[in-house]
RNA sequence: GGAGACUUCGCCUAGUCUGGUCUAUGGCGCCGCACUGCUAAUGCGGUUGGGGUUUACCGCCCCUCCCGGGUUCGAAUCCCGGAGUCUCCGCCA
């Protein structure tokens, strides 16, 4: 949902922008209309109520002819402002269809184009040398960390068990993350992971990514994709002091149905339905967005760091930004068994974009509400595990312990793999 | 799952039975002024929020008594549905 005033001011901007993700410009032209026909309504409700409200006011004092007079007009009147005020509400309902359909507008810097057009920003630390690597999986399952199939027996394909070390490491690499978010300020949070429509649908996951989602259809609730979701919702029909940002660090199971990924990343756990996660979340004001947006990139790169992995930083191109992002940076962490980066953490600018449609506002200097900026970055995810294993993976199978997890896995150094009876 | 009570302008609260003058009472808090070495206390005044109009101010209009419908010329008030909170019963990994 976008701000119409700013598209009468800056057409080609949006225009711009709506190709570049290859909607139809005469969304916005239809926008438009849809706002008229709004304000027109609402201005014809207000002048028939305030005429209705005048003569009411007149009517407990009223005796005779004029009590007649008086009662004659308003039960006229009455119908009418009943009408209009259905015609509100049908004008308002039309427009936010309208807005709900609608993309954010991107952010100018953005690269043009679709997936493959993302521009690399920077490429940080050494990717190790390993003679013929061993996968995550096959890491995973010789230190007894990772077990897929009794995952599929018990739930299905794109389910895991994470045991012993594997639950330790993730555990201790979340914690790690919370422990981060908390010392540069964020507030520590365990959401809901089932929410009601009104939070998806205004954080932006109803749309193209509506098959993405699962749904609960007995409760209409949904389960969260991510803790973006409760984050954002948060805070809704609110107004913030946003003197400086609202940070939030939200620790939660994620659950996405992977329904157009057929055949990709079947093996292990980078593409799985359930996995937990360390969300950072941001509420600041739209002026400080863009600097608050390198902060989350800057503090998603100092947890790469702690974990030792090589990674790449990409600024993903406008075609593949998905509905709520205006701008979104990925870090893409080295994987050793495929010879190619792979993501593990994405921080979207939303803009106002979720704030217009969950009613988020803050206090400008002059004290009117205004709608806030919303900004959502990855801090650690159970993928993180796949490069963790692969990068530190000794010839044996066994593996090095990034010095900062290594006081959640006992202590140790090293893990090794347990000999098969 | 069943029964009951409750939800009012930051917080607490009056009003709901008996519909209009509720343009919502009072207290706390907050803001301003006065008094006062300072603070405190006291006195007086102001203070629901949102949207629109306005360069801004003033002013004016609409909405807002949990939400959505209904009855009525007129709803905080009556009726129906829903949400939430609390109490009791039931159930419970």
């Amino acid at each position: 949902m976008i701000d119409l005033r700013q598209l009468r001011d800056d057409p080609d901007l949006v225009r711009a922008s709506q190709r570049a993700r290859r909607e139809s410009e005469s969304v916005v032209d239809e926008l438009l209309v849809a706002d008229e026909a709004r304000r027109a309504a609402v201005q014809r409700f207000e002048a028939l109520r305030a005429e209705q409200k005048a003569l009411g006011k007149r009517m407990p004092g009223a005796i005779g002819d004029e009590k007649a007079a008086l009662r004659a007009r308003t039960k006229d009147l009455s119908g009418q402002v009943k009408a209009a005020e259905g015609a509100v509400t049908e004008a308002e309902a039309a427009l936010r269809r309208g807005q709900l359909a609608l993309s954010n507008v991107v952010e100018q810097g953005a690269p043009a184009g679709g997936e493959d057009d993302f521009v690399v920003i920077r490429e940080v630390g050494d990717r190790p040398y390993i003679d013929n690597p061993r996968d995550h999986l096959e890491l995973g399952e010789g230190l007894r960390a990772i077990d897929v199939e009794r995952g599929a027996k018990v739930s299905g394909s794109r389910f895991y068990y994470l045991t012993g070390v594997g639950a330790l490491l993730q555990l201790g690499l979340l914690q790690l993350a919370i422990a981060q978010s908390v010392e540069y300020g964020f507030s520590p949070v365990i959401p809901p992971v089932l929410v009601k429509p009104e939070p998806m649908e205004g954080t932006g996951f109803l749309g193209a990514h509506t098959s993405e989602v699962y749904r609960l259809e007995a409760d209409d609730l949904f389960l969260v994709g991510t803790s973006e979701v409760p984050l954002a919702a948060y805070h809704s029909g609110e107004i913030l002091d946003l003197g400086s940002p609202v940070r939030y660090a939200g620790w939660s199971s994620c659950f996405r149905r992977e329904a157009g990924s057929y055949g990709k990343d079947v093996r292990g756990i980078i593409r799985v339905h359930q996995f937990d996660k360390v969300e950072m979340f941001s509420y600041c004001r739209p002026d400080e967005a863009h600097a608050e947006h390198l902060r989350l990139l800057a503090w998603e790169e100092e947890m790469l760091a702690k974990v030792e992995v090589p990674y790449r930083v990409i600024d993903v191109a406008a075609g593949d930004l998905g509905s709520s992002a205006a701008r979104k940076y990925d870090c893409e962490a080295w994987v050793p068994s495929q010879g190619r980066y792979r993501e593990v953490t994405s921080t979207s600018n939303c803009t106002t974009f979720q704030a217009r449609r969950l009613n988020i506002r803050y206090r400008d200097d002059a004290g009117r509400p205004q709608f806030a900026a919303t900004l959502n970055g990855t801090l650690a995810t159970t993928r993180w595990l796949v490069p963790i294993l692969e990068n530190h993976q000794q010839p044996d199978g066994s593996v090095v312990v990034p010095k900062a997890l290594q006081p959640y896995v006992g202590g140790r150094d090293l893990l090794e793999p347990v000999q098969r009876r």
